[in-house]
DNA sequence: GCCTCAATGTACGCCAGCGCGCAGACGACG
DNA sequence: CGTCGTCTGCGCGCTGGCGTACATTGAGGC
């Protein structure tokens, strides 16, 4: 089932470039909920998630946030916030517990410097990672929440390489930015039509053919964005 | 009543920067509704807007397209493209006429390259803008049109440097995503209370304070984001 | 001054999702 | 094996914004 082999943005730089990386490079685990970067923290590690999960999340109202974007294997958490002043202005939290390979700013900072490809790719990661936060902003402003949580369990299946995630409906409904019961009404649809099972904070996608099928096109759309620079 | 000395990026960039960029800038006009950038056109130029607003659009579904972000004086057109591979990829039209100040994409990562404080500049503008992005994606999803509005018309106007707008209703429909009378509504009831007049097709903002009681906090995050680097 | 068209005002029914609240059901743990 | 806390199911009334449709008004061209 845990196809994953590893980092796709890390896997991408081909062998040069991770021979430059690797002295710095660490596997760490990240666990469900720890935060990564607060708010206006200053960043000292990147991380490139392997099978973990993590979100970018933003202040919607008062104890309200709600994720804007979501960083798995495709790509990396931090750069983004690296990219443009070091000090990140949202909170980044793993969602879903799994390992990463982590590299202090620094070290990416001055390869990126002396490896074009390693600057390149960060460059076109950033601009991927952009399209999504502006993908999921009109995703969210104008799908019904059926197709939205099809297209959010798509994506986080994507990141995982596994069927079954560990997600309460109430965490769904905090990143989803809806009530919970909103979230029942939505998944029991899914259940009855055998495209995915649940219990108790277990959720399994039995089919995910069909879950495309329900989900918006805005799934399609980040996928083909960053496919397009992953091969 | 026209007081903007120009591109506040550009002034950010100091003497020394602009020496550099000066011989290719090239001072062009913007006329609304001009395309700038169309979906996976190359990018040849980047534009430092005067008093010109460009739209960022995105395609939400057939037909509709919102506006994901507004770039003006603040900051630039073309930049987060030209940092993340050179092709558009999403729709970027003029908004409001004025004027801009116009560079070879080329210059610019020439001149970034050999100029540490040019490419500073530029990758913290991608980060503001990547923040605005976010915040507003998440403003669309969660406050009341009416919020929104002020919101909105405080941007424009930030950016422009004039109280007055050439927009009509429809047009504020479209970028906002709303259906035509959902502005209407909104915006008599500015009316009413003398905080905007307008007639066929112009705006006139007669009292931003009150404008920016109406507006949802969003306004100010992003203002404090942008003012943040551009001091 | 008149005509025409775009911009604006208004109305009516509709519905997804909200806020709130409560009940049932499973699982961990003593 | 019982208890308790969390997770899930469900109902009810409400409302912002939607789709649609039609009336009115101002501006610019003739």
């Amino acid at each position: 089932m845990q196809e994953t082999t590893g980092n796709r943005l890390l896997s991408k730089l081909g062998r040069e470039g991770y021979r430059r990386l690797q002295p710095k490079l660490e596997q760490v685990t990240l666990h469900e909920n720890q935060v990564l970067y607060a708010l206006g923290e200053v960043v000292s590690h990147v991380y490139f998630p392997n099978d973990a999960i993590v979100s970018l999340l933003i202040e919607a109202d008062e104890g309200r946030t709600v994720e804007v974007a979501m960083e798995g294997n495709e790509g990396a958490a931090g750069v983004a916030i690296y990219f443009g002043g070091l000090v990140s202005c949202n909170l980044s939290r793993v969602r879903h517990e799994g390992t990463a390979m982590r590299l202090p700013v620094s070290t990416l900072a001055e390869t990126a410097n002396s490896y074009g490809d390693l600057d390149d790719l960060m460059r076109r990661y950033v601009h991927a990672l952009c399209m999504q936060i502006a993908q999921l902003g009109v995703c969210n402003r104008f799908h019904s929440f059926d197709a939205r949580l099809a297209r959010w369990l798509l994506m986080t299946h994507d990141r995982t390489g596994t069927r079954k995630l560990n997600t309460t409906q109430r965490s769904i409904a905090q990143m989803l930015g809806v009530r919970r019961s909103t979230v029942t009404d939505a998944a029991s649809g899914l259940l009855k039509q055998n495209v995915i099972y649940y219990r108790r904070g277990r959720i399994e996608i039995l089919d995910p053919t069909r879950l495309r099928g329900a989900s918006c096109p805005c799934y399609g759309i980040i996928k083909r964005q960053y496919d397009s620079f992953l091969d």
